[in-house]
DNA sequence: CTAAACTCTGTACTATGGTACGGAGTCGAG
DNA sequence: CTCGACTCCGTACCATAGTACAGAGTTTAG
């Protein structure tokens, strides 16, 4: 497990902030590796992946917090526990997608009517999506 | 336009904090009725259903600034500029859905798998979302 | 061997999206 | 007309997700 990377590959390799690297260590979402007595850590490949993976969950709308949880996946041995939290996340994700479709058929529908030219008085695409998403 | 709500009963039909309302005046995302001299202010219905929207645009993943932008076209007349806007949106949404919809591939792939008790050595969920996502 | 570049630790600061609160004024039911 | 609930306004505070920076030590290229 002895890793090749210092902090500073490791922050560039998935393209974030070195203090993003040492936040994620305070928040324990990442695993500060033993120190090498007056030396530098070094971090694992699998580091990177995992640094990629919170980003990706973030875009995705996921906290901290909960990314925590998605990683727990990996780490934690209970299987059936994991997998509870796995469709968890999964009916969360399947809502999002939901909201957002709704959404994507409002907008589309208004910008194709706007196209149109054929408007009423107003452009009410608010309403329509406060009402209709 | 003079309103029937006070500002309470207008929190209260948006299902949000009088503080946000507020704060959403502060930031310009809802006006501020005239106050009548030595009165409380009076908003009207639609002022709801702009809350409404504001949270609902929340949950998809804006940010009060794009928020802005899309209340721009509810308020704004050029349909020109405002049909852009609506557009650009348009694709973030459809980005954020397809990532989310990769996402739910691979969670459901793993979930399946898990469930067959059919598993690797580790359960590698977070380095297959990281690889594949 | 030395200088530049990097790391370590701790603390402070930032932006976003609110929430809370004090003190003064206003409204409305009884 | 009074009491409790509500509004107004300003300011302060909170959590989340970082980012910056100082000062000390370490590493590495020349």
């Amino acid at each position: 497990m002895a890793g090749e990377l210092t902090i500073g590959k490791l922050a560039q390799r998935a393209a974030v902030n070195i203090e993003t690297i040492r936040y994620y260590q305070r928040r324990r979402l990442l695993d500060v590796p033993d120190k090498p007595p007056g030396g530098y850590r070094r971090y694992p490949a699998a580091a990177v992946t995992r640094v990629c993976f919170i980003k990706r969950a973030q875009q995705l709308g996921f906290t901290l917090e909960e990314v925590k949880g998605l990683l727990l996946l990996e780490d934690g041995q209970n299987c059936r526990e994991t997998r509870l939290l796995a469709e968890r996340k999964l009916a969360l994700i399947e809502e999002r997608i939901n909201d957002l479709v709704r959404m994507r058929r409002t907008l589309k529908g208004l910008i194709a009517e706007c196209a149109k030219g054929r408007r009423p008085r107003s452009c009410p695409i608010i309403a329509t999506l406060a009402a209709t998403v």
